[in-house]
RNA sequence: GUCCUUGUGGCUCAGCUGGAUAGAGCGGCCGCCUCCUAAGCGGCAGGUCGCAGGUUCAAAUCCUGCCAAGGACGCCA
């Protein structure tokens, strides 16, 4: 209806400008859904735009564009209004057809081929495998499915990806945790930078047959005993390493491999799915790092400094250099990450979507350098960014580290809310916003969750539609649905399409979820003041069939945010 | 110091690609179940849209400055 409208503005405007009335065609028409229905259900801001190029008042050319305007069947009336808005009344039967486009479509309606096929990929959350996910965590998590659900009705081909970090430091800080846990040193004798969470002695216990040594020989002191704490820890691994040879691996897999097993079945039952576990280790394997900084050496993007290896990222926008080896020879995180990068841009996708927390966007800029160095087009890169959730207890942040074991998990959050209040709240904030998760609240008061509100109205529909013992969709006469809450109602279903393109195209799922808050409202509101099952067996089908088609757009929107509909509560 | 994000009723937040009287939930107060699920509905109270300028027919929305909160500025990842 939206385009069609534009098509019709188009034309009158064409033939303004035969007339003299305007110097230029414009291209961009803004259609608004009208808020109030006095002001009809389409509104455009056209003739005030453009009043001043065409030397009329708002009001004036508002009038010379509807008289040109083509007639048409579908619009009821037109009027202008306020300041100069023409605002378009759209024939009942028109805007009720929606309600048969959904039932007869039924879970695919709001589906489209608006993305074409383009593939794209998806990568989030990453958190490295050093620690259970936390509810930090989740809102990535929960954002990025969404997301890609969000982008898969709308056609576009979809993988998601998860970065697993193996290659690094911390890696070694964890696998020196898990052995010293093992060894079970008396006392407190437990470096201040390893891990310090219970899940590292569930992991130690399930090692066997591995020598018990003492790597406390020959270390720099720890920072409570007055030494570094870094050279501590590193000193640790180094004597971890020497001492137990090829058991350092093995202790290495299996705490690599519980924390990401658990990684993986805690994000599968959240709800998320990914189509490809990404290891930086195999980038290193395949000598893609190493090959990466030869083609940037070729290209003369790198120099020597201080015995490191820096790659001139400033001149491709970044506002300083960056190491990428070290002088002890190893690459930096950043060198794998440029390989990565590459490798995701060799695998021919359209577009290329990174979901960051807001404490990395400093990050983008060299990422977005080292993509154009190596002669990628970094506008196939997006970058979003995901804010923080603080989570409070008591009034009281709760500080979230995996490194001091304090956190509250994922999957603990998911038990105590339940994963569909869980994904809900977490998507019910715009990315960029700072959140605010307060665990009493979510706990003691969670019938007060918005998402309540919406289930509990697609579970109102399948109970009335039971009584009314109606199991398949049916013809009515729908001209029949015309008191105030049938009309707000049907106006509503006909923004979803709207509703969830943008969602998609902005990458901003809470618009879908305030989106199903005011249609839930609006059912229950009607709901209260008009009853279905009336004895007129006419008014009851088209009744029926409108709430059918609600219960069709509650199910369709809460499933692409990840939330069940539930038919009784 | 530089850069990013945020600042909207008591609280948590929508609205921000400029538009028609600034919305919702929670909390507070008052009503509504002999009737399809009261996890609901209706009503009332409550707002200088951080502050000050500017652009415009029109600014919560765009620009500048300032204030406040959080974050980023590593040969960490």
């Amino acid at each position: 209806m939206k385009k069609k409208l534009q098509q019709l503005l188009k034309q009158s405007l064409a033939s303004l400008v035969a007339d003299g009335v305007l110097d230029i065609l414009v291209d961009d028409i803004r259609i608004d859904h009208s808020k109030d229905k006095t002001q009809g259900d389409f509104a455009t801001n056209i003739a005030m735009v453009l009043a001043k190029r065409a030397g009329y008042t708002p009001r004036m050319l508002a009038e010379k564009i509807v008289a040109t305007l083509p007639s048409v069947n579908e619009i009821e009336r037109i009027e202008i209004a306020g300041s100069g808005f023409i605002n378009f009344f759209i024939a009942s039967d028109s805007s009720l057809a929606v309600i048969d486009k959904i039932i007869t479509k039924g879970s695919r309606y709001g589906c489209s081929n608006f993305g074409n096929g383009q593939k794209v990929l998806l990568e989030f959350v990453s958190a490295n495998p050093t620690g259970p996910l936390h509810v930090g965590h989740g809102r990535g998590a929960a954002y990025g499915a969404t997301v890609a659900n969000l982008l898969r009705a709308l056609g576009f081909k979809v993988d998601c990806e998860y970065y697993v970090n193996d290659a690094g430091r911390q890696m070694d800080i964890l696998t020196t945790s898990v052995y010293l846990r093992y060894v079970k040193i008396k006392g407190d004798k437990f470096p201040n930078s390893g891990y310090k969470g219970d899940y590292i002695f569930a992991i130690a216990k399930k090692i066997s047959g591995v020598a018990k040594l003492d790597i406390f020989t020959n270390v720099c002191k720890d920072e409570k005993d007055g030494g570094d704490k870094e050279k501590h820890i590193d000193d640790l691994i180094g004597n971890c390493k020497t001492l137990l040879g090829d058991d350092y691996k093995t202790i290495f897999d299996l705490a690599v491999n519980s924390i990401l097993s658990g990684i993986k079945s805690d994000l599968s039952s959240f709800g998320v799915e990914y189509q490809k576990w990404f290891f930086e280790q195999s980038l290193v394997d395949r000598g893609l790092v190493k090959s990466m900084l030869e083609k940037l050496q070729m290209a003369g993007n790198i120099y020597q400094k201080n015995g490191a290896l820096w790659f001139k990222t400033t001149n491709f926008g970044d506002n300083s250099d960056r190491v990428v080896v070290r002088d002890n020879k190893t690459s930096t995180y950043f060198a794998s990450d440029i390989a990565y990068h590459s490798d995701k841009f060799r695998r021919g996708y359209d577009k290329i979507i990174n979901i960051w927390g807001a404490d990395h966007h400093g990050y983008a800029p060299r990422v977005k350098a080292a993509i154009k160095a190596l002669g990628f087009d970094e506008n196939k890169l997006e970058i979003l960014l995901v804010q923080f959730a603080h989570l409070f207890r008591s009034g009281v942040k709760v500080p979230m580290s995996t490194r001091d074991g304090s956190f509250v998990t994922l999957q603990e959050l998911c038990r105590e809310v339940g994963i569909d209040a869980a994904r809900f709240f977490y998507v019910l904030r715009k990315s960029e916003q700072h959140m605010d998760f307060d665990l009493d609240l979510a706990k003691s008061k969670s019938n007060e969750n918005p998402v309540f509100y919406i289930q509990y109205a697609h579970a109102r529909i399948f109970s009335v539609l039971e009584k009314a013992q109606i199991h398949k969709p049916y013809t009515a006469d729908l001209t029949l649905l015309k008191n105030q809450y049938e009309c707000d109602l049907v106006k509503q279903l006909n923004r979803y399409q709207d509703v969830l393109q943008n969602a998609a195209c902005n990458y901003e799922p809470h618009t879908l979820a305030y989106y199903l808050r005011d249609l839930a409202g609006d059912f229950h509101s009607y709901y209260n003041n008009s009853e279905f099952l009336v004895k007129d067996k006419i008014l009851r089908q088209a009744r029926l069939s409108l709430i059918i088609a609600i219960k069709q757009i509650l199910s369709n929107g809460l499933n692409l945010l990840g939330v069940g509909a539930p038919d009784k509560m």
